[in-house]
RNA sequence: GGCGCGGUAGCCAAGUGGUAAGGCAAAGGUCUGCAAAACCUUUAUUCGUCGGUUCGAUCCCGACCCGCGCCUCCA
């Protein structure tokens, strides 16, 4: 099946290639680093990481840019309240987004853009927005004026026509000229940091950064630009304003956008107490690969609620695919190759593929992979399953893992050596020899608090770490 | 009010105009010294409600109910 996603612009799915040469340019929108990210920014965050990893598989190239977001009214006003830079409180926070991508094995994109570091490049768009006479000043500030903009809500699919009628209203007199118009250059207020530059002293707007930086590193007109839903209006439909007015170009082909997150039903809310950061649910135990999982078993267009429930049942759930990469891995089959499960594996590869390439869907892509388990899991026990078989199974895994990346437990605090579990396996296998089944079982109830997990198989003893 | 998304078993969730994937949980069984792992069986005559189109609808159309998002900062 060929690679198709929704673009919100069209309302269709689509078949997707990058327009040009092999290569995807691609634009998401990324953190404002006012605070720790919580879990709702990495459902999106996770869903960009599945739509690289699936470009990567199509055969694409990436040259991905992400923004930071390391000024705002936030950001300024948190590091006013603690008497540091805008500088050094954002650093924190940078920080900790890029370590918390890393705890969930996010890629990095090939470009993180921080704002502050474009500051000259979006006065200058601004500038030549006022050429083209799409601005206006106003109290030192700004803004687009959207009138001249008549595809306004393509985006978002909203008519503007009435609300639009406001652009009679005289400049001079208010503030804005017109209710969606929107800051592009926000005068300074007193004791606030800003930014001398020709068109004035101020700071950016909000919407300006992602149309100047993309444009800078990707082109006029990008393949992707990918975000949360709540994204959608009005900061993308602002970011087509801008960049089209400026170029005259299509800004982006494809618009993806991810859905909202719940916690167990309800909105996140730092009201209800139910607002959580990734490092909050770390602290109560659950592994991050639990949490990638839940994150990336919900198709991105569904609304997902994450509930502890959910995590637990992602947590048995990578539990059954590690313990049948490791039966794979540590089990002896007969000789050989069987004909039907080669031809089992490649359907099932091929029905993985399908579901992510059908707009990335994960949940049909998981499907296909657990009644392959199953299937295989089936075969072993009763002997059909041989050695021949083994490679063409660790690869679907494998191919599986380039995209899920849940298999690989993360570093464990194990103290125990893997010669002195070998060692206890030893005496423990020895006892059973001499049916002394109590010292068997006390040494491996040692092992087990030690989080050492034993297994008697045919093949022998198999261990794992819990 | 406008725009958008969704309502499928205890929970999460896929899906197609022709009769309901997958995961978790639960119960029973096989295997095992005991476990663990694994496998087998059972668990939605039914897909928010009511109409309509159709030989046939969970899937198409209409109305309604409910949840969520955006419309102001927001993933």
């Amino acid at each position: 099946m060929p690679l198709r996603f929704y673009n919100t612009l069209t309302q269709q799915v689509q078949e997707f290639a990058p327009a040009h040469d092999n290569t995807v340019r691609m634009y998401t929108c990324g953190p404002t680093v006012y605070d720790f990210a919580h879990i709702g920014n990495f459902r999106t965050f996770t869903f960009v990481d599945i739509l690289r990893k699936t470009l990567r598989a199509n055969g694409f190239g990436l040259n991905h840019v992400m923004n930071i977001t390391d000024v705002d009214d936030k950001i300024i006003r948190n590091a006013a309240a603690q008497g540091k830079t805008i500088e050094d409180y954002t650093a924190t926070y940078i920080q900790a987004f890029l370590d918390d991508c890393a705890t969930l094995r996010l890629e990095r994109p090939e470009r993180l853009t921080p704002a502050t570091q474009h500051i000259d490049d979006m006065a200058a768009a601004i500038a030549r927005l006022g050429e083209g006479s799409h601005t206006y000043n106003s109290e030192g500030s700004i803004y687009f004026r959207i009138a001249t903009f008549p595809q306004y809500g393509k985006l978002s699919h909203n008519d503007f026509g009435g609300i639009l009628a406001g652009a009679r209203v005289d400049v001079d007199e208010y503030e804005k000229a017109d209710a969606r118009d929107f800051a592009l250059w926000k005068a300074p207020k007193p004791g606030e940091h800003f930014w001398e530059e020709p068109i004035g002293p101020g700071r950016p707007g909000w919407h300006i950064e992602c149309s100047v930086m993309a444009i800078k590193y990707l082109g006029e007109t990008l393949d992707i630009h990918a975000g949360g839903v709540d994204l959608i209006f009005p900061h993308h439909e602002n970011e087509i304003a801008q960049s089209e007015s400026l170029t005259g170009k299509p800004f982006s082909r494809f618009w993806l956008h991810a859905e909202f997150l719940m916690v167990e039903g309800q909105k996140m809310s730092k009201s209800l107490g139910n607002y959580l950061t990734l490092r909050d649910v770390l602290a109560r135990g659950y592994e991050p690969e639990a949490i990638r999982y839940l994150l990336e078993s919900v198709p991105y267009r569904k609304t997902l609620n994450f509930t502890f429930d959910g995590l637990k049942s992602a947590v048995t759930s990578i539990e059954r695919l590690r313990n049948f990469k490791l039966r794979l891995e540590t089990d002896r089959y007969p000789e050989g190759v069987q004909e039907r499960m080669t031809a089992r594996t490649a359907a099932a590869s091929q029905a993985f593929t399908d579901g992510l390439n059908d707009d990335l869907n994960t949940a049909e892509a998981l499907a296909a992979v657990f009644e392959y388990v199953r299937d295989a899991n089936s075969a072993m026990d009763t002997g059909e399953f041989r050695a021949g078989d083994v490679a063409g199974a660790l690869e679907l895994l494998k191919r599986f893992d380039s995209i899920f990346d849940v298999l690989q437990p993360g570093a464990k605090g194990g103290q125990l050596q893997d010669a002195e579990v070998e060692r206890l396996i030893a005496e423990r296998t020895a006892a059973k020899k001499a049916r002394n089944f109590a010292a068997a079982d006390r040494i491996r109830e040692q092992l087990l608090e030690q989080g050492i997990v034993l297994e008697d198989t045919k093949s022998g003893v198999r261990w794992k770490r819990k």
